[in-house]
DNA sequence: TGACTCACG
DNA sequence: ACGTACGTGAGTCAG
């Protein structure tokens, strides 16, 4: 037979190092695992063994396969983040039918040894696995050696057989223990004969065969004199190393290859520990999709029984009456036009509907809106914004798992039913009918209990779920552009952008590619000689900071930075916002609530929480941005909401004040830094004070804020300084924040929302401080994004209570956008203030100031 | 596709 | 000793 027998801590060292970090959502490390698991992979599919064993040392200290093991002591040399793989990695190992092999007190290359030996004598056909090369002794006719390693996340074999050994090494495999012998083997602890490296050992046994044969003819002219007193003083070491080197074939282990045939293992247990593990990709490697519904049928799912059956559709409008005051699963397909399909489900009986059946369109809307019948979905923006898109209101709709799931771990990118149907490993019930609704109702139930268990309900119910029909209603609305005004604009840009790289080729003296970093680097640091400062990945950097530093050099700078300027605003702003005006000459941003980490929504296709604002040529921009005919904007925003935020979760008496005072929270946090009274302060004590105030808010470090605001490193550490002990309570509160996320593992905002840090038990220093500022910044960053949800959400439902027709268009992190018709103006500007104000209570006031205007240039208060 | 750059809060 | 603010999205280049 044939046997193939893995160095498991050697191919699962090599996965750790060659893959990048990769944890579950809990914080359990698994690249090592993964890549443990795909070099498997590719050795069973290469080689198609029967038997497999994978040995294991004994040294390393057992560790609970749980998050956050991390800070203890470990095998010298392992660390945590490698140490807690281990055994998750061993009983999965056993699950996938692999017998897994250790003997305390020998390495597993002795076991490795001790099975080769075992099958060499009976005629069966070893082959190794390792990631080191101590096992190529090992090589015979019977034997072979796969290197393994893992490179930029792939796995890599090379087979070693007699004959490549002799090809790279010049001896036999055998003849390889005698030169480490003299050689020695400094990781191995294995001394050597002194002073006689690689190339020396390797000379002597190419020419004497063996140690014995070295000894033997020490006398031969062949020998220097040198060389021959290191040998003789060396002696006794080199036999005791030989003895060291050799690999052991003794292990008092099983060594009959049958008991190492690959056996059936608990398939559908390994698939559920590789769903915990989040490893899906393997699930499929493996061929375990099926293993799934396989066990459905063995095993009492522990919630209760259901047999859902799909039956023969019912009239609509009998559906409708069965379903009212039941909870309903909807998965809804929707396009442009609306809902195009659905799967339906009461909990005992799924039907399938599509726009082709008679009465579909008229189902789904008295359906939706219909507040007697409760829903559950997975995603439920679509179904707000199709019953808006026709004048009605989608409603009581109270779970939608994608919102849930992102609640539950913010750090996914995909919150699509299958992935978490996979992700919590939900098995499908033994049923009639297999669907996608099959895995949603359980999804459902396993979603809400872990919101309930992570006291997150009041967040999913009384603001994403919420939000989700606002955002729609946002998107549906659009924000009307001067397409005409924007493309004269354009005109004007590339004139001047015409005029600039006619300008810049004359001072460099050469055409190039101004908008590629590689060729201007060249220009600049070669051609023109001006000093290269800051380096990239692939060379010299260009950038804005760099770029500022040269202008004083050469008068091209100048122009490259205005050109720069000049063809974002022109390529991203106005082609790439012309692109996407649509129809109705309005632009319909998507508004993604479950992408950012820390709560915030964000706007894509386009991003219209980035409009230009700082300079005044990019302010320009929005002037096209424009209320419809008889209308004008209503442009709210709050003023220092990440600050005064800060100030109430960190119960800061000084800050409080300031604020409660109605100060200048920079001049006033100059004046304190600086011992200054406030009329003292200047500008640019202002400006650093701010960049201070804003540092804090990141999780500072005195580096950054010297090179923010051109101090030196020692002066900023100072203002650091001084302002943590004149705001003792923020000082406090950074020192709590990190050593509660490190004993919770996550981060929260005031309403509950969380952020996992798994960053925070990693052995890399730059990875742990970067967790340790997401903690400081998180919990601020997401509670002011709550709370302006929260006005979002008031603001939506109070211009319809009151039947206004302004409505809600943009969302800018701390800015509110309204269109509102010309007579509800002032109206709209108190409500929006006024909700923005109150959304929540604070230890300390809120402040939005309001403005109107006809576009958004002139509406920004 | 990843790297770079730069727009916003 | 070492590298450095937090959170996003889009256009462009180059392999």
């Amino acid at each position: 037979m044939k046997l193939l027998v893995i160095d498991g801590n050697s191919i699962l060292n090599r996965a750790y190092f060659g893959i990048k970090p990769l944890t579950t959502k809990d914080g359990q490390y698994t690249n090592a695992i993964y890549g443990f698991l795909t070099t498997l992979h590719k050795l069973l599919t290469e080689n198609e063994p029967e038997g497999v064993a994978v040995a294991f040392d004994l040294k390393a200290p057992t560790f609970r396969h749980q998050a956050y093991s991390g800070y203890k002591s470990n095998r010298k040399g392992m660390p945590s983040e490698l140490a807690s793989q281990l055994e998750p990695l061993k009983e999965l190992l056993q699950l996938l039918g692999f017998t897994v092999v250790s003997k305390e007190g020998f390495e597993a290359d002795d076991i490795l040894g001790t099975l080769a030996d075992a099958c060499t004598r009976r005629g069966d056909e070893c082959m190794i696995a390792t990631g080191d090369r101590d096992s190529l002794q090992l090589v015979s006719s019977s034997v072979s050696v796969r290197i393994a390693s893992t490179k930029f996340g792939k796995p890599e074999v090379t087979l070693y057989d007699e004959a490549r050994i002799q090809e790279v090494y010049g001896v036999s495999p055998k003849q390889l223990i005698d030169i480490k012998a003299i050689q020695g083997d400094t990781s191995d602890c294995i001394p050597g004969v002194a002073g006689i490296g690689q190339k020396g050992a390797g000379e002597l046994i190419a020419r004497f065969g063996s140690v014995d044969g070295v000894y033997e003819q020490i006398d031969s002219p062949e020998i220097r004199p040198s060389m021959k007193k290191k040998l003789l003083d060396g002696k006794e070491s080199a036999y005791l190393s030989r003895m060291l080197g050799t690999i052991r074939t003794d292990v008092p282990i099983d060594t009959e290859p049958e008991h190492y045939r690959i056996g059936q293992g608990d398939k559908a247990a390994a698939t559920c520990m590789m769903a915990k593990l989040e490893l899906f990709t393997l699930i499929k490697k493996f061929g375990l999709e099926q293993a799934v519904s396989a066990v459905a049928l063995q095993e009492e799912p522990d919630q209760k029984e259901m047999s859902l059956a799909a039956e023969d559709l019912p009239a609509l409008s009998e559906l409708l009456e069965r379903l009212r005051n039941k909870t309903v699963s909807i998965l809804a397909e929707t396009d442009s036009q609306g809902v195009s399909a659905m799967e339906l489900s009461d909990g005992a009986s799924v039907w399938q509907l599509s726009a082709f059946d008679e009465g579909f369109a008229d189902f789904t809307e008295r359906l939706l809106e219909d507040q007697q019948i409760r829903k559950q979905t997975d995603d439920s923006k679509p179904l707000f914004a199709a019953m808006e898109k026709i004048g009605g209101r989608c409603r009581s709709i109270i779970f939608d798992t994608s919102l849930a799931a992102y609640l539950l771990n913010p750090n996914a990118s995909d919150y699509s039913a299958e992935r978490l149907v996979q992700e919590y490993g939900i098995v499908p019930y033994a049923c009639e009918k297999q669907t996608k609704m099959t895995t949603f109702l359980p999804l459902t139930q396993r979603l809400q209990q872990e919101i309930d268990r992570n006291r997150q309900h009041q967040l999913l119910e009384e603001i994403e779920l919420p939000l989700a029909e606002v955002l729609a209603s946002m998107e549906n609305a659009g924000f009307q552009v001067d397409r005409e005004g924007i493309l004269r604009y354009g005109e004007t840009l590339r004139e001047d952008i015409e005029r600039l790289q006619a300008e810049i080729y004359e001072d460099a003296g050469t055409e190039f590619n101004i908008n590629s970093p590689k060729q201007l680097a060249s220009v600049l640091f070669e051609a023109l000689g001006l000093p290269a400062k800051k380096k990239t990945k692939s060379g010299y950097s260009t950038n804005a900071e760099v770029l500022e530093e040269l202008r004083p050099y050469h008068p091209v700078i100048d122009k490259i930075l205005e050109y720069r300027a000049l063809t974002k605003l022109k390529s991203t702003y106005c082609d790439g916002l012309v692109k996407v005006i649509g129809g109705d000459g309005r632009i319909h941003s998507s508004f993604n609530q479950k992408e950012t980490r820390t709560g915030r929504i964000s706007s894509t296709e386009p991003n219209l929480q980035n409009i230009p604002v700082k300079t005044s040529r990019g302010k320009e921009m929005r002037r096209f941005f424009t209320a419809k005919d008889g209308c004008v904007l209503v442009d709210a925003d709050y003023s220092q909401i990440e600050l005064r935020v800060l100030a109430h979760i960190a119960q800061d008496q000084a800050m409080m004040e300031a604020f409660r005072e109605g100060k200048d929270i920079h001049t006033s946090t100059a004046a304190k830094v600086f011992g200054l009274p406030e009329e003292m302060v200047t500008p640019i004590l202002r400006s650093r004070a701010k960049a201070v105030n804003f540092g804090i808010v990141y999780g500072i470090s005195a580096f950054s804020l010297s090179k923010d605001i051109g101090v030196s490193v020692k002066e900023a550490d100072s203002y650091i300084k001084g302002y943590l002990s004149l705001y003792a309570g923020i000082d406090r509160y950074m020192k709590d924040v990190v050593e509660q996320a490190k004993k919770d593992g996550y981060v929260t905002t005031m309403f509950g929302r969380r952020r996992y840090l798994p960053e925070l038990s990693s052995s890399n220093h730059n990875l742990r401080s970067f967790g340790e500022r997401v903690a400081r910044n998180m919990p601020i960053q997401g509670t002011a994004a709550d709370i302006i949800k929260l006005a979002m959400i008031r603001v939506f439902q109070r211009l319809r209570e009151k039947n206004m027709q302004s409505r809600l268009i943009l969302q800018v992190h701390d800015e509110l956008i309204v269109e509102a018709p010309e007579e509800e103006a002032q109206q709209a500007a108190t409500l929006l203030s006024e909700e923005m104000e109150h959304a929540v209570e604070l230890s300390l006031t809120l402040t939005a100031d309001a403005g109107i205007g006809k576009t958004w240039y002139d509406a920004k208060a």
